[in-house]
DNA sequence: TAATTCATGTAAATCGTTACATGATTAT
DNA sequence: ATAATCATGTAACGATTTACATGAATTA
């Protein structure tokens, strides 16, 4: 289970209170890397403090408690990052769709494809928009590293993209030196 | 919930009995696309009979049972493949990695690149030998997608593999510019 | 003062994994 | 005969999601 190391690495950025961690997932990790709602997110705190991975550093209005990462907590952060990725779980809906897509029949593959490719160019250029917002040169801090996320995103958007394309053109010669 | 998607869409490119399906899952539909065991195969396989999307067309030995797709198995396979994407659930341990890199000193992202370039040159490779083996013109039948699907990989890995060489530099050099 | 946002939680239901369990057939 | 593989299942546990629930602080 990932969503304590996502917690930790984002408190190990910053220190945050349940809420604040919570709108994080609804941003770009949410969308991309980790979902997680505010009735996992509560509970997974607690189990991380009494762990010692993590604690309440500061207390706001309204009851808001803002969480910091212990030493223990980075240590533990630190391996899960490098240690050798041992299998995580695979869930990957569009990559299950390419698999599948035998058990279509062309004209619905060709269709299939072609929204990839238009879903691709979409997501791509949203990216690049972003990159474009953030400040040319890139910060030293921990913000800095959002623009390499985004430069990942944009590569790979852009391969599955270039792939759509291939993959029609050659569905399509199949097709063509078949009829002939 | 994918799976019952995926194992219509198994079943829909040939019948297969449980058995046979967890066996598809521990080659490179599971190590790429999704995770599935027997214990939650063939639950999965008696609800979607209870729904009439799949039946048993065949009973063999050691009371083993092949499943077919029905009609309507068929439609609800098409609708799910061609449907708007609607958002599935957003689950990539790797890509979590890459939002928090942030969380990561230097010296330790710098290593987590390096091992993220070596890893992704590797399955690029073992890729490219898989394409290698699968006959030069591609079958018209099912077989012909697993070229498809290897092709996606070997570029989705590529992409990874040039987006960490390129990410080291960019790092390196901003702290080379800080020494400086 | 009414609506919105901030801020946290619990309970029930669903889903998935690990461990447990059984027996038939085939290969050595 | 023994081991390996084929073939299916259940039970307990853990994780996740949806629905329910509450109240403080801010904004209009």
């Amino acid at each position: 289970m990932s969503l304590s190391h996502a917690l930790l690495g984002l408190l190990a950025v910053e220190p945050r209170s349940g809420y604040e961690l919570t709108q994080a997932f609804k941003g770009d990790l949410g969308r991309y890397a980790w979902q997680a709602g505010h009735t996992s997110i509560y509970p997974e705190l607690a189990k991380l403090a009494d762990r010692g991975l993590v604690e309440v550093t500061e207390e706001g209005p309204r009851g808001s408690r803002t969480y910091s990462v212990t030493p223990q907590g980075h240590t533990e952060l630190r391996s899960w990052m490098l240690d050798p990725p041992r299998r995580g779980t695979v869930r990957n809906e569009p990559v299950l769709r390419m698999f599948l897509i035998s058990a279509l029949d062309p004209a619905d593959a060709l269709v299939l494809l072609h929204g990839i490719a238009e879903h691709t160019a979409t997501e791509s250029t949203n990216l690049r928009r972003t990159v474009r917002d953030i400040p040319a040169t890139i910060p030293a801090g921990p913000e800095g590293f959002g623009h390499l996320a985004a430069e990942y995103g944009i590569r790979q958007f852009d391969a599955v993209h270039d792939w759509a394309l291939w993959a029609i053109e050659t569905l399509q010669g199949q097709a063509d030196t078949k009829q002939a």
